[in-house]
DNA sequence: TCGATACCCATCAAAACCCATTGTATCCCG
DNA sequence: CGGGATACAATGGGTTTTGATGGGTATCGA
């Protein structure tokens, strides 16, 4: 079980006044092809200080892997609270939105603040699902490879955000 | 068996002095896309201090599950009773309301009191299923993870009830 | 007739939509 | 191979639509 188009590249957009945000257009290529639906799925990621995103196919695949990891378990009384709680972080705890005919999404802000960002939004594919970076925090973060910073650097350079 | 749409995100809002309160467009949508009745279900949650609420599509999910488990168990002696009351707790136990074209509801004063919900309802999807809980309730709950904590903290700010 | 519920309408803010501009990478043709 | 014409992505701004909510009125059953 594995999805066939695969997220990758970087990208570095801005958030505007209204808090709107382009999800780049390699990145909605893959979602429209892996799907018809224009929408992604944000939720906090669960190690890094950034959020992490996917579109409606992986969000299915991901209900499924709960769904069957709750039958394998079923008797078990602790298994029951178990389960609430990670249905409450892969539903409760995340935001679904759509993005438009020029590929914008409303970034929410609960979702804003969570992921730290502010004016500009740091896009990392990362295969089946992406995330996204406030660039300065993926830059002042130990456990990101130097390479990886470097590129990011180089986006912010590129952009005249120099700092 | 599983179904297509899922329950997903989280909204804050005003139970008014009438005692009606608007269900989060988000979690309508996602009822008419199941089927074109505009009702939900109301019931004491199993696990935790609040409401579970669903649509008539899972109501009817809800039944074949709990069928198939009597089978699994037919041989046990004590199997009949327990599902006796399971299946008084699912229907009996519920109480199901239709919303107007606003998209509101006349929030029952039992299920109100059962799910000890005041002048705010927060909604939480939980993929098949949704939450309504009284916000301050959640908080005070041990079991909930601290990040879906933070954004119902949050929710309660960006409302400005502070507390 | 009283109490409660279902309807109807008004309002305000937020979200969705449409259109315009700009910069850049691409393509075509001389 | 160079210049300009094109196409598309990203972004800014204004306008329309929708969602949440408050309040009044009609309606139905006890």
């Amino acid at each position: 079980m594995a999805l066939e188009h695969l997220f990758q590249g970087s990208a570095l957009n801005a958030v505007d006044a209204k808090g709107r945000v382009s999800i780049p257009a390699f990145l909605r290529s893959v979602i429209e092809r892996r799907g018809d639906a224009r929408m992604i799925t944000l939720a906090k990621h669960e190690n890094f200080p950034c959020l992490s995103a996917y579109d409606p196919a992986y969000a299915a695949l991901k209900h499924v892997k709960l769904e069957r990891l709750l039958e394998k378990e079923e008797t078990d009384p602790a298994a029951q609270l178990a389960h609430q709680q990670r249905n409450l972080m892969a539903f409760a705890a995340t935001e679904e939105v759509p993005y438009d005919s020029s590929g914008r999404i409303l970034f929410p802000l609960m979702m804003r603040r969570k992921g730290g960002i502010g004016d500009l939004a740091l896009f990392l594919g990362t295969g089946e699902t992406f995330q996204i970076w406030n660039p300065q925090v993926l830059l002042d973060q130990p456990d990101i490879p130097d390479d990886l910073k470097d590129i990011v650097q180089f986006r912010l350079d590129e952009r005249g955000a120099g700092a």
